[in-house]
DNA sequence: CGGATGGTTTGATATCGATCAAGGACAGGC
DNA sequence: GCCTGTCCTTGATCGATATCAAACCATCCG
């Protein structure tokens, strides 16, 4: 009621969900990022899941905009926190409206591999995704199916390579971002 | 070169292009917006066009920072902007991850409607969109083709009529919200 | 071990929207 | 008036992705 989180460790997906069940994870946020800002008299623009374990710091929100006005440190980290959501938010909005089915789990994979690394997620290779097809699907605009086939043609490219339990080995970081038009 | 703009009349299409030509329009932005935030080191995210004539102040990005830093009022005015954007990119994002192409159609007319409104752009009807079929294709993700059977469909249903010049009259603003799913 | 369960993959088919191609409608210029 | 260009609409076909359905494959548990 009134808060939101400044999320310490794990994974937080935030999405929204139509009244038919459709539901679309429209941002992730990470170690840093914050959750729950957009917030009016108690009710939040958008849901949030963990997708992992989370550790959080939990702010009130009157409080916290109190303070912001007698700090400007705390404002521009907000405002640069919330400018750097808002690029992202366009990148997906790209990606959603132009992107074909591989070219969009390129794209995320290609993302993820590189949020997880800066926020120091987990170093280690493989890759962790955290997320189920079913997640990756909601966040991509996908079925699971589209998603599984996706990740199929990545591997047949030689792009890349599963693991069991579901990890992902990068195996041409190169094509990876090419085929995800992020490459610039 | 590092300077950003706040619309005083007219509307902005915020977009980002690909190297192959696909094009997708990130936001609308009308009078009391700023475009041109997300800008580093005098490279901007996204591409900004002016859909009518345009009248906005330019302020110098540096300096204007500096003014935040002492000035709590215009920092909370900058949050305020930054999470309304937020907010209507996770919109754009639900929109084009999950709405077919007739409710994405009105959806948006359902938006350009409430904007225009809200910003007093012009309060007469019929409405003006001030875009063309490309720019609302750019925009939803569709192509002209699919944008103009689906306004087609729209008026066969009765919620929306065409007059000469293209403008367009909501006739049963109830269900093109509900055509739209923003009727909540 | 055998059987249930949940997630993933694979296959067959249907559908929506893209693409390709004409055909208006309207404005501006000669 | 007639030509030209631009934008919008309409039609026919194609193709990517959704949908429907089944198989696969771990893991868990009796």
């Amino acid at each position: 009621m009134g808060a939101f989180f400044k999320i310490r460790k794990g994974i937080v997906a935030v999405s929204h969900t139509l009244e038919d069940g459709r539901r679309q994870i429209t941002a992730l946020r990470a170690p840093g990022d914050c959750v729950g800002y957009l917030e009016k008299d108690g009710v939040y623009a958008f849901e949030g899941e963990a997708l992992t374990d989370v550790e959080a710091c939990a702010f009130d929100r009157r409080r916290f905009d109190d303070f912001v006005s007698v700090q400007p440190d705390l404002a521009a980290a907000l405002v640069e926190a919330l400018s750097s959501a808002l690029k992202q938010s366009g990148m997906l909005s790209l990606v959603l409206g132009q992107l074909r089915s591989t070219e969009r789990v390129a794209h995320f994979l290609a993302e993820i591999s590189a949020l997880y690394a800066e926020r120091h997620v987990s170093l280690a290779r493989p890759l962790t995704l955290h997320m189920g097809r079913s997640e990756i699907a909601d966040y991509l605009g996908l079925t699971i199916e589209t998603v599984s086939r996706s990740i199929g043609k990545l591997k047949s490219r030689g792009i890349i390579a599963t693991v069991e339990s579901g990890e992902v080995v990068i195996l041409d970081d190169q094509r990876l971002r090419e085929a995800g038009k992020v490459s610039r």
